[in-house]
Formats: structure tokens, sequence, C-alpha cells
DNA sequence: CTATCTTTGTGAAGATTTTCACAAGCTCTC
DNA sequence: GAGAGCTTGTGAAAATCTTCACAAAGATAG
């Protein structure tokens, strides 16, 4: 079983992106070198990356938009829907539960979490605010595998232990720590800081920097 | 002037915020294997990322951890003060200004900019939301070299038009489009959709993708 | 039906990044 | 001050990722 690269994975879900807008706009096929452009790649990659999964266009023509859009969706995941628990009721749980992009693509936010007693039982769109203390048990009633934690550093690994525990599949970390989780579950790290800092690099360091593509 | 790749700042960035933190605790040297485990990266990766900008060790010894802060401090370019420009008064604009890493690192946000009338006025901190027509002006005035873009994708790209023509040289977007910039500014986007759709693939097919580091 | 034009799919080549492996250098002890 | 024990710095090897280049296949026009 060939193993596919993060990098692929995050083109993909590129490719999907400008797809869904060329079906929305009813068009019929794109060449590899039309992706290319939009996504601000080669046409070399695009057809390598595509490839991968199987042989989806038709030479001569490009591949047909909709049908590699399927395509993609069912690759990527996308055709069911995965439940998310936001943990941290701040600004940044905010920022995610109202994200119009994750609905979009067939997350739904199953709860938000908190700990902090002022925000316990506060509304949150058609639900409230849940207390962590919830957690394990909502977890497994709402059969949700994806947690998305956007709480400070401090606590962050304790309740990464405990989602571990109670059987989170997935975890996409917005907290600035850095954080471990045994072989079987699937990390991912958002750090903002990180961001600006490379930014601060390039701008420190001009030339030294690899041309930064977006 | 051999090119750094971008996995190497990041990297970097890791090996910074661990350093402080040992700092703190007082801690004098750090071999290259202690930082490789808490930074979930390899002994030879830390010392061939450090070598590409100097001699920073002792043999035998480690690297003098308060030193080698302030070392990687200059190389990311955060003795200085950078002033940023947060585009976009929502729920995003609000947890990045609130963020206390930016401070923390030396990035100062000198002003928060919105175009909805009922958001431009209000108190935000220390100051008031300005008006998305003040961009240009405040731009050249603050002197701030970069902006945060926390606004809908259908407006992003002409908005960074407008801050491109007013001179910004670096830009963290947080706007779920695919953004175009001339050679000369730096740009980075983030893309919370995509993070998401990433642990949906893994999910979805288990074993196929490279062993996920965070 | 043939010739021409376009675009895919893919081995091979090239480039980049990571890992290996070990000599060189420093510390500490006796 | 010699020997034992670590740890760095770094060429070379290995692995990974991207680009090249071209045959194969379908489209289109005459």
């Amino acid at each position: 079983m060939k193993r596919i690269a993060e990098s692929t994975v995050r083109r993909l879900s590129m490719y999907l992106r400008y797809l869904e807008d060329l079906d929305t706009r009813g068009q019929q096929t794109a060449s590899s070198d039309e992706l290319a452009h939009l996504c601000g790649t080669t046409p070399a990659q695009v057809r390598k990356d595509l490839s991968f999964f199987g042989s989806f266009g038709k030479r001569g023509l490009g591949y047909p938009v909709h049908e590699l859009t399927a395509h993609l969706r069912e690759i990527l995941g996308l055709q069911r829907e995965w439940r998310v628990l936001i943990i941290g009721a701040g600004k940044i749980g905010a920022a995610l539960a109202n994200y119009r992009g994750f609905r979009q693509r067939g997350f739904t936010v199953s709860g938000v979490y908190d700990n902090d007693p002022a925000k316990v039982g506060a509304p949150w769109g058609e639900s409230v605010v849940r207390p962590m203390d919830a957690l394990e048990e909502d977890l497994t009633r709402l059969d949700a595998p994806i947690a998305v934690l956007a709480i400070p550093a401090e606590g962050a690994q304790a309740v990464v232990d405990r989602l571990v525990a109670a059987g989170v599949r997935a975890i996409l970390n917005f907290a600035p720590a850095q954080i471990t989780v045994p072989g079987h579950v699937n990390l991912k790290s958002v750090n903002m800081a990180m961001e600006l800092e490379g930014l601060s690099f390039a701008l420190s360091n001009p030339g030294y920097l690899d041309e930064g593509a977006a």
C-alpha cells in the first residue's frame, strides 16, 4: 500500500474547492493546466496527484468537472457526515463554530465545551455550552470522532489525554502547545504564532527563504 | 546564498518555543536529543537545522539554552517590533487580536479594520474598529509591514490588491480563498477547512497517509 | 478516413529533504 | 594529562517529492 504525502492531500483539497466552483458555474471539463493555474501549482503535479487514485481524465479533453468533484469528495472522505466537538468556548471556538465552510463540507458541530462556569450553559447557536465534565459521555453518545481544541496551551495536553481515553479518533489543535497522542489518533496542529514567525523570518532574511508559495 | 526550506523555519520556531520554556526554568544547556524529543523530531534534524545558521553548540555538552534562544530570536527576526494590521473585525479577527502569543513574540496589533458600518467605531481593546477606507493611509502612517486577513473569501483578493498597492510586505491569510500576490510580497495562508479535510482523509483511508506528525 | 491538435498518464530524471554514521571536540574523573 | 563518556557538526547515503518528456488516446476538421 503506497503512502500518500500530506502535501498531496492538501492539494486534493484545493482542487476540490476549485472544481466545486467550476461545477457551480456549469463548466463541463477542466484540464490539468487550468486546475494548476487556479491552484498555483503545475499541470504535471495535478496529473500526478490525481493519477494516484485512478484515471479520471480523458486525453485530449481534460477532466470531467462534476465527476471528478465526486471522486475527490469520496477520496477525502467527505461523502459522510463528520461530527465534531469543539473544546473551548472562547473566540477561536466561536470563529470555528461559525465557519460556514465546515457545514458545507459535511462537518457538523455537535457540541461546544468549556470549564469556565460563567460560560457553561450560555446559548450557543441552537444549543448551549456544555461543561467539560460531559466530554467523555458526549463523545460516545454523539459518536463524534473529531475534536477541535480551542483552549489555552496550559490545560491542552490534559484535555487531549481525556479525549484519547474516551476514544476520539482525530484532533485539530489550535492551542499553541506541542501535543502528543498515541499512534492510532490523528493529530493536526495549527499554530498562528508559528505562521507569523515564518513571515517575520521572510521579512528579516530576504532571499534566504525558499520562494514562498501560498 | 543557500535557500532555507519553510519546514526548517517552522522547526526553528518550535525549537524557540521550547528553549524559552527551558530557559524560564533555569536549564543551562539542552542536547539535540532533548530538543528533538520535545519537538517530535530527530536529533540529527535538530543539529542540521541549527548548523545552517552557525555553530551554536558545545560538543559533549549540548546547546546553551539562553544563548541559543537569543540566536533563534535574531534569526527569526523577533528582536524588533512588528506592527500588524488585522483586516476583519469578526470572530477570527477577535481571536487573533486577543491572542497572547502575538504580543509575547513582538507582534503589535496597530489597527483593526472592517467595512461593516455597524462594526466601525466599536470599541476594540484600547482602540476602536476603523473603516476599511483608512487602510492605505494607516498602513503608511503606522508603518505596519504585515497584514492579517480575517474576512470572508469573497472580497479577499480585492483587499489584498489594495494592501499590496499600499506597500504591505507580508500577508497572513485566513480567508478560505486562493490569493495571489506579486513576488516581493510574502504570503502565508491558513485554511481551516483544508486542515479538517486532512483529518477526514486520514480517518477514511487508514494506513494510506504518511505518518501524521504534529 | 486521415491528419492534426490537444491533453492525459507515467516512467525516468532531477531536486530537495531527511537520516545515517562517524570524526572531532569538549567535559570529567582519576 | 590520559582515558572514558558524551554530543556536536557534517559529508554522504537514503528517502521523498517534483518536474520533465513523451507515448498513447481521444477530439476535431476536412
